[in-house]
Formats: structure tokens, sequence, C-alpha cells
DNA sequence: ATCTTTCGTCGAGGTGAGGT
DNA sequence: ACCTCACCTCGACGAAAGAT
């Protein structure tokens, strides 16, 4: 069965997205020209290297922004949770895409044509300031990830990769959190061999930290997880 | 110069899911 | 039931960098 698509007017993430501002009338033409879409684990959202032809607001699900590196190896630049927005950087700048968004499960996702989104961000102020903030911050998630990448060592980046993780998937409510994610993705994250995650996961779960069940990891001690990815502030 | 630590690579084995 | 495949895990080894 094909899922209903949401209807923008109402859409549950209508007043924590880019769109908060907007007007009724905005809604209703963007609800117009939108396309519903949903992908299967591991299906490319946008690819690479391909133009931008509009932006994605993901309705539910959770996706990887990911680029290949020279020596071909993933690296994850960002994780996207239901309601947040990818692909307007590019769409922006008006140039190709730079990175890869690919599903890491079932993932829903809405589709707003370049034409809609620009006449929108002309149009309203008030989503063009907010634009505005949300590339701030992401620029100073970006620098912050550049620092600690270069400055910590892989295990306390894996510490800080599962906090990451806790932080923009925990539902309310549900504790401790669970995330099922490979040990291929979580090495993307960050940054190193698949094989090093691996041993520093088994070292969190003999010191109770985490516990796993084949490729689902529970975190039972966040705290000390934040003492040790915080050892190289 | 030598030792130690960190981390990447390789190979092998185990496990679970899905297909036939 | 059996096979295949993807994924997880571990051990061994070696390179690189820092410490002594």
């Amino acid at each position: 069965m094909k899922p209903q698509a949401p209807h923008c007017q109402s859409c549950q993430f209508k007043d924590s997205s880019l769109f908060k501002q907007c007007h009724l009338h905005e809604l209703e033409e963007l609800n117009e020209s939108k396309c519903f879409n949903s992908y299967k684990k591991g299906q490319v959202i946008f690819h690479e290297g391909n133009r931008p032809l509009g932006i994605f607001c993901v309705y539910s699900g959770k996706v990887k922004v990911s680029r290949m590196g020279s020596d071909g190896k993933e690296q994850i630049i960002r994780l996207a949770k239901k309601g947040d927005t990818l692909g307007y950087r590019s769409l922006i700048d008006n140039t190709k895409y730079t990175a890869s968004a690919i599903a890491l499960d079932e993932t829903e996702v809405c589709f707003i044509p370049a034409a809609e989104f620009n006449k929108l961000v002309d149009e309203n102020v008030k989503v063009s300031t907010d634009l505005m903030k949300m590339l701030a911050r992401a620029l100073g998630d970006t620098q912050d990830k550049l620092i600690h990448l270069a400055m910590k060592p892989v295990r306390e980046r894996l510490a800080e990769a599962l906090l990451l993780l806790k932080s923009t998937y925990q539902e309310e409510g549900k504790n401790p959190f669970s995330i099922s994610i490979s040990r291929e993705d979580l090495s993307s994250i960050v940054g190193t061999a698949k094989e090093t995650v691996i041993r520093f996961l088994s070292e969190f779960k003999e010191d109770g930290i985490i516990t796993t069940h084949g490729s689902e990891i529970t975190i039972l001690n966040p705290e000390k997880l934040v003492k040790i990815s915080s050892m190289y502030d």
C-alpha cells in the first residue's frame, strides 16, 4: 500500500521546520507542488555530483549524508532525522550536490521543487532569515567536526559519534537509547576503519557503557560516553 | 635507537536473514 | 534443509608517530 502524503498545512513538523514562518497560503502552495516518496534502506535520495532540482524534507526514517573520499572510503558528514531539511545548500549555491543522501532505514521524504522553494525564499523574509540561521548553524557544526576529527583519537570520536546518534535519533521517553547501525556506517561517521570501531565498541561493552545485539547498539551509560568524548576538549 | 601506543589492513570464522 | 550473502568479530601483523 502506498503511504499517504502528509499535508504541509497540518504536517507535524510544520512548527519546527524551515517553514514554520510560512503563511497558510504559502503552505498550501508548497503542498500543491511537493512530491512524496518513500525509500528503502540503502536507497539513494540524491546523488553526489547531480544538479539539485529542489529540497528534501524528511518525514520519517533516518538519512545519512555522505561523500566519497579520494581513497574511495565513505565519510558521513551529517545525519538527518524526521523534520530535517536536506539539499538546500547546493540549491542556494546553485552547484552540484557535494554529497549523497542515503536512507538508513525505511524513510519517507517530501520533495519541494526548486522554483517553489526559491519563490518562497524571495517572498518571505522570515523564511530566508531562518534559512540563513540554518546555514550558519551547519557551518558551525562542520567547524566543530573538523576540529574534533583532527584533534581527538578514535576512542573519543567513537564516543562522540554514539552521543551524536543518541541526540539525533532518541525519541522522548525511550530509555535506554538503542539504534541499529552497521559498523561500516559507524566507522564512516567516526572516520576510521570498521575493525577499529568494533574493537572500541568491545571495550565500551566491557566497561558496561553499551550493549550490542547484532547490529543494534544500546547506550547504557551516556554520562561515561560524555566523559570519554570530552577528554580532549 | 628503542620501546610503546595507536590504528589500519588482512584473513578467517561465526551468525542471521533471505532466497530456493 | 541448504546455500548465499552481508555483516560482525577477533587475532595477527605492520606502519607511523610519540615517548624515553
